[in-house]
DNA sequence: GGCGTAAGACTTTTT
DNA sequence: GTCTTACGCC
């Protein structure tokens, strides 16, 4: 029996499959049976008698790829461990540390995250005395990321610099690429234009690739880049068999470079391109897939097409107005609760929002209901300090012209070094022309400062030590706890017997576990570099193990290619999504648009979206208004609700607290911010409209506060930020829609 | 050199 | 509200 008749497909699905002749676009909208023609191809050509080893396959996240590998598996009855599956970035790590020799590099070079990078930036402004003010390193990062995106190196650009900031941003370039050469690290635009690098200067090389792989695959083609798309066409050129798979409406990082003519110019680039469409969703409710429709429909650039479903209408679509995000929390927990009972399962649901900063208030009332949940993103495992500090040791084991590991825990646990040490040491490894470690341990301790040597002679003695026990090949659980033994790391933690400290003591007991079920039941082959590479390497979702009873949050981004029973679409309110950072291009507010048409696919029979009045940011309330995305969808294709609810009981509740609060106030006449009541009260007719006017000097009431006079005005409008002088004496800034002039709290009362 | 406090920045999204 | 950085004191 032949792989086509395994797996369900339909007509245009199948023809997809078996059409082989030449590059192939397949557009597949949200929900059209992407992964599964996808699968179905990589199966269908090994049946056609290529091997794996042939077969380059690009996946957006590692988790993907690996549940590709296996469906392959399935499908063919054959294992596929040859075949080049996963995501663009570690492929292209793995062809690198292969073959980097021949752009400078060791096979063992580290990759730097975005907090490397911009510790490595720091230095690098530091060493060409540019002031952080004049160029804030996070922006030269910025900017140095999108040339990389393009395949643009420094030189490229020495032309074109006109302003006196251009061409100090292609010194900082310069040197920022150096330094990354100097201790052998790539940051993650490095691992792909690098790529496109090697493949320019070194054809034998590029040769070589291009006749191993046979047949290039593409999934999530929207979401490339510029190096990414050099490189396939690099690779592919000679043979054209590149069989690629997305959508234009759901490409969401074009602010990391990705360029959705990638996709719609596709045509023009490959000659000879056969386009398939699919538009059969198999996921959604009619209603859902309407309401989808509707949205993304505004959009300018885009291809033509519209998703349909034969399934039934299924339930409504509602908007639910609330009145803040405290609201919007608890009435979407109390709905959680209510689907659990009616049988949903926790991980059946999601809550979907536009920044991580939105998933604070759904932690908190999810933790006091005891409702289990999993946070997707966010500060990662990998992110935290502890583990950082412990994985800075590895690296530098593994690479030790790592400089920015090595400032990272040259004095962690303490060890008397600071800065002026740093400055002694790095001016020995100058005159060497070695890194900091490599200068430790092979320099004349004697040309270190006295008072140094004993904390400098610790670090060597541990790292001395460590490339022991490397060398007699111990497994790397091994080497990690004689890192954790030798370099008092673990000492430190245990000795300062804190709620915190325990915390971290846990989390690297994680780690610790993690590497020793990475290593004996995963790769027991393999090393501590690429336990390494594997960690910066992970997507948010590849940690992501999907649990029955956990509900589910995470950006919007993050969601991309899941789906999910039911789900929240939380937060939606202009300046959110759209972002207020993207207002003033449509183009960025098409991307937010399909941002989020993307949150709206991912639900399969229900959908729930809000949007709230006020949302606090900063320790401020900030008033808000339905995104003007809700706005353009016809009100007949969804269930409008105004949950908002000023009037009824946690109105009154609060009311009560505040009035508490308040007494409590004047009694300690200091503003504590304990003591300062979290939520105001707030009436529907205690808000000044737009209309009112205020002005210095004024006498304004405050529900909580009471009478005061305005003594200063910041902002306007809605945003409009008033200091005023109370009459206990307190000075405090305030919201101009929670003011109301004196007079109208008279007629009030 | 280490530690504490205070002021300031920060939030879009991530490999 | 939280995290990072700067500065002053020990």
């Amino acid at each position: 029996m032949s792989i086509i008749d395994k797996i369900v497909l339909n007509p245009v699905q199948r023809e997809a499959v078996l059409y082989d002749d030449g590059p192939q676009l397949v557009f597949a909208g949200a929900g059209t049976g992407k992964t599964r023609v996808l699968t179905a191809k990589i199966a269908w050509l090994i049946e056609q008698g290529l091997y794996p080893a042939e077969i380059f396959a690009a996946t957006f996240t590692n988790k993907a790829a690996r549940e590709m590998r296996s469906r392959v598996e399935a499908l063919t009855s054959l294992p596929v461990e040859g075949m080049w599956i996963g995501t663009f970035h570690s492929m292209c790590a793995r062809i690198l540390r292969r073959e980097g020799t021949h752009i400078g590099y060791l096979p063992s070079f580290t990759i730097y995250d975005t907090a490397d990078q911009l510790s490595l930036m720091k230095k690098v402004l530091k060493s060409l005395q540019i002031d952080d003010r004049s160029m804030p390193p996070r922006q030269a990062l910025g900017k140095i990321s999108s040339y990389k995106n393009s395949c643009t190196p420094p030189e490229k650009l020495e032309n074109e610099a006109r302003s006196f900031y251009d061409q100090e941003l292609i010194r900082v370039y310069k040197a920022y690429q150096k330094a990354l050469r100097d201790q052998q690290a790539m940051d993650f635009d490095d691992l792909l234009a690098n790529t496109v690098y090697l493949f320019e200067r070194a054809p034998a090389v590029l040769e070589r690739y291009r006749h191993a792989f046979k047949h290039v695959l593409v999934d999530e083609y929207q979401d490339t880049n510029t190096a990414q798309f050099l490189f396939l066409k690099l690779l592919s050129q000679n043979h054209g068999r590149v069989f690629v798979v997305g959508d234009d409406d759901q490409s969401i990082y074009g602010w990391r470079g990705a360029q959705i003519e990638n996709i719609l110019s596709f045509e023009r680039e490959f000659p000879g391109t056969k386009v398939f469409t699919l538009e059969q969703n198999y996921r959604s409710t009619k209603v859902i897939l309407d309401f989808a429709n509707a949205a993304i429909k505004e959009n300018q650039t885009r291809a033509p097409k519209k998703l349909w479903t034969s399934r039934d209408s299924g339930d409504e679509v509602t908007v639910n107005r609330f009145r803040d995000d405290r609201q919007e929390g608890d009435a979407v927990a109390e709905r959680i609760e209510e689907l659990q009972r009616k049988g949903v399962k926790g991980g059946d649901m999601a809550i979907l929002f536009r920044t991580n900063a939105q998933s604070r208030v759904f932690e908190e009332v999810l933790r006091r209901r005891k409702i289990p949940y999993i946070l997707i993103g966010g500060i990662s495992f990998y992110e935290r300090a502890e583990i950082k500090d412990c994985l800075a040791y590895l690296r530098l084991l593994v690479n030790p012209k790592d400089n920015v590991s090595f400032e990272r825990i040259f004095n962690l646990p303490s060890r008397g070094l600071g800065e002026k040490a740093y400055e002694n040491l790095a001016e020995l490894a100058g005159k060497r022309n070695e890194s900091l470690l490599e200068a430790l341990l092979t320099g004349d301790p004697a040309a270190l400062a006295p008072r140094y040597q004993q904390g400098f002679s610790e670090v060597r003695d541990i790292f001395a030590l460590l490339a022991d026990c490397e060398k007699q090949h111990e497994p790397p659980p091994q080497i990690f706890n004689e890192m954790l033994k030798l370099s008092g790391y673990m000492d430190m933690l245990t000795g300062e017997d804190t709620e915190e400290s325990a915390g971290r003591i846990e989390n690297i007991n994680e780690l610790a576990n993690a590497l020793t079920i990475w290593t004996e039941e995963q790769h027991p082959d393999k090393g501590l570099a690429d336990f390494l590479e594997e960690v910066t390497l992970a997507t948010d979702v590849d940690a992501w193990d999907q649990k029955d009873e956990a509900v589910n949050m995470m950006t919007l981004h993050c969601a991309k290619g899941l789906e999910f029973r039911c789900v929240f679409l939380v937060g939606l309110e202009d300046g959110i999504i759209p972002s207020r950072q993207n207002f003033d291009d449509e183009k960025k507010v098409e991307e937010e648009r399909r941002l989020l048409y993307v949150g709206i696919t991912r639900a399969m029979q229900r959908l729930e979206c809000s949007h709230v009045d006020y949302r606090w940011r900063f320790g401020d309330l900030i008033p808000g208004y339905p995104s003007r995305f809700l706005q353009s969808i016809p009100q007949e294709l969804y269930t409008f609700r105004d949950r908002s609810n000023y009037f009824g009981t946690p109105a009154a509740e609060e009311k009560k607290k505040a009035k508490k609060e308040r007494a409590g106030l004047r009694q300690a006449s200091l503003l504590t911010p304990s003591a300062r009541p979290r939520t105001p009260v707030y009436d529907r007719d205690d808000f000044s409209q737009e209309t009112v006017e205020f002005r210095m000097g004024q006498f304004v009431t405050h529900r909580i506060y009471g009478r005061g006079r305005i003594v200063s005005i910041s902002g306007f409008g809605e945003d409009m930020k008033l200091s005023v002088l109370f009459n206990d004496g307190s000075r405090k800034k305030l919201m101009a829609p929670y003011i109301r002039t004196a007079l109208s709290y008279t007629t009030n009362k």
